[in-house]
DNA sequence: ATTATTTCTGTGAACGTTTTCAGAAAACGT
DNA sequence: ACGTTTTCTGAAAACGTTCACAGAAATAAT
């Protein structure tokens, strides 16, 4: 009583029925040379009549390739994510490879999701997961699998591609310097991640190098999560001596910072800058428009797909790290330091 | 010369290492019973020792079953497919299945994919495709391929779950013109695709049912897409007796009239009220915050997973077509009609 | 006309599993 | 002790392909 009947037609089927051996279907499938054209048309003529479709378990379990490359993520809800799959999205529909995604929802199940790719789900495998990589790292190197990390910062772990996160902080600080801040607060990211400690180590060496109040008080700790950036916002604002302007290390945060700033009755820009980092879709859709650091997003996801490609040519290449760089991206919710402050 | 030497580990070499025929070995990794508690625990031992990684296309070729369900999708990047996309990924996190997702990109290669995975790729597929599904339904419905359209009007067509897109905009207009609105204006969504026409027709239900003006000036068309809610909503307010109130067909037209309507110096919700549908995330985060319908878009992503289980099941069950119910959402984008209005 | 090429086609092995079948070994009843 | 059941194990077939090989048919070269 097996409901499991597919009704598959398969190449040995259409052969019988088009009066060939199935290599010669196969032939005919795979474009080969050396069929005879009336034979080929025969054939094409069945395959069509039949509804054949192959199944591609079967090939690749044959060919030891299956056209597909895996994406590995965390979870599909941020906004940044989206945006990085749509890039490699993107690049990997110019060949004729087909993307897998995966989401893995918990940490523990990764390990396990990334050997149901080296098992040959997969040719090679992309992944957006931030923390740590090191339970990847062994089975991935061991059995020389295809891979590159994505959004992460290189090493001799593996391939992979990153963004400017320290150059964009510092750039974000010479902006707000430029306008005449001089006490800016700064509410980092995750520090469990290499984006979030760059993005502050960036704020601490632009704050030395213009010279600005090293206050250990300016710095709030936040996770990227906008709810974090409402709360060390409230902090920085509550501070005795408190900031000009803030810079949150990521959109999400300042989003919150803005909401706190609005609630303690301060206007932005006039009462306080803000800046946020990534450029999500929303920074400018947001009133008044956010000032953010942009992060290549889709470009990177276009550039891991073609380092990938390259590793599954040569699994053997030596890794790779590239850096993509960051850009200012001027909008409302930045001014100029009035002189008169309070 | 063939780089594609993936150093794989097979059951059969676990089996000569462990000193038992592969079949065993095979039994051990499927627990099943019958084999001695001392073999079987040499033989963990060895499959963990030599770091062994089943081949899952080999096993769905033998079981004929891929323990995969399939998302196809045309484009990631508007935000209502991504909150559809996690409830189904919440929901299949619960089974032991895993989620693939294909991108098609071009309406042109859709029926490619759909042929993909009846060809084994997956057990069964959720199909988030707007337009139309006819091109799909004859291999779907030829072969019995477990299949759920997501977010479509059911019809004889084949199983699928979708919202009360009729009723959402009945109780849409219901209350605004609880407000006192008698002038209601409507941009529509895309008109070839269900949800646009049911909420066009709920609108003009609503309208009829509490005798509003019945002037098709204030019908304007939209396609879905911010912009063509700002161009929308322009022509709507250059009418020479405009509407106090405008229904958008969804929230991202929405935000493009809330841009046209400060461009022309009137103030939210003041001079103008606006309603939007869906519930999008950036609807409670946009100033002043949407009043919206909501469709409750992760519900319909669950939905249709568990619908797809038992067709997965039982592929012969007869077609079945759930319509998950839509709320008003109350923000502060509609107030009451002044009535001193202009 | 014979031989040497080229074109075409079929046979059979392989990919890595699961699963049926039957037989061997152990445990159990008497 | 001996049959009977139960536990354990291996051989071999199968899933749907691709591919190397070799043989047949057609064509070209002498």
């Amino acid at each position: 009583m097996n409901h499991n009947a597919p009704n598959k037609v398969t190449i040995i089927d259409v052969a019988r029925e088009a009066g060939v051996s199935y290599a010669t279907v196969s032939r005919v499938l795979n474009d080969e040379p050396y069929v005879k054209p009336e034979t080929r048309e025969r054939v094409t003529a069945t395959l069509q009549r039949m509804g054949y479709v192959a199944n591609r378990q079967a090939r690749s379990l044959r060919t030891g390739r299956s056209q597909m490359i895996g994406l590995l993520v965390r979870d599909l809800g941020t906004g940044y994510i989206g945006q990085i799959i749509s890039g490699v999205d993107a690049e990997i529909a110019e060949t004729d490879f087909e993307m897998l995604l995966f989401t893995t929802h918990h940490q523990a199940r990764e390990p396990e999701y990334v050997a149901t790719f080296v098992g040959g789900m997969a040719d090679g495998l992309l992944l957006i997961l931030p923390h740590n990589v090191d339970p990847y790292t062994g089975l991935l190197n061991q059995r020389r699998y295809p891979h590159v990390f994505v959004d992460y910062k290189g090493s001799d772990k593996g391939p992979a591609v990153g963004a400017d996160n320290y150059g964009g902080a510092i750039m974000a600080i010479d902006y707000l310097v430029s306008l005449g801040h001089r006490r800016i607060g700064f509410i980092t990211g995750a520090l469990d991640l290499t984006s979030g400690v760059d993005r502050l180590t960036g704020y601490r060496q632009a704050a030395s190098n213009h010279g600005l109040d090293d206050d250990p008080a300016l710095v709030a700790e936040g996770d990227y999560h906008q709810p974090s950036g409402h709360a060390a916002a409230q902090a920085l604002l509550s501070l005795p001596h408190r900031p000009t302007a803030i810079f949150a290390a990521n959109d999400a945060m300042a989003f919150g910072a803005m909401e706190a700033i609005r609630e303690a009755g301060l206007r932005i820009p006039d009462d306080m800058s803000v800046m946020g980092f990534d450029d999500t879709p929303q920074a400018a859709g947001v009133s008044p428009a956010l000032t953010t650091i942009r992060q290549p997003l889709e470009e990177m996801g276009r550039q891991a797909v073609q380092m990938l490609l390259t590793y599954i040519e040569d699994p053997e290449r030596p890794f790779e790290y590239r850096e993509l760089a960051t850009d200012l991206v001027v909008r409302d919710s930045c001014a100029p330091l009035r002189n008169a402050a309070k």
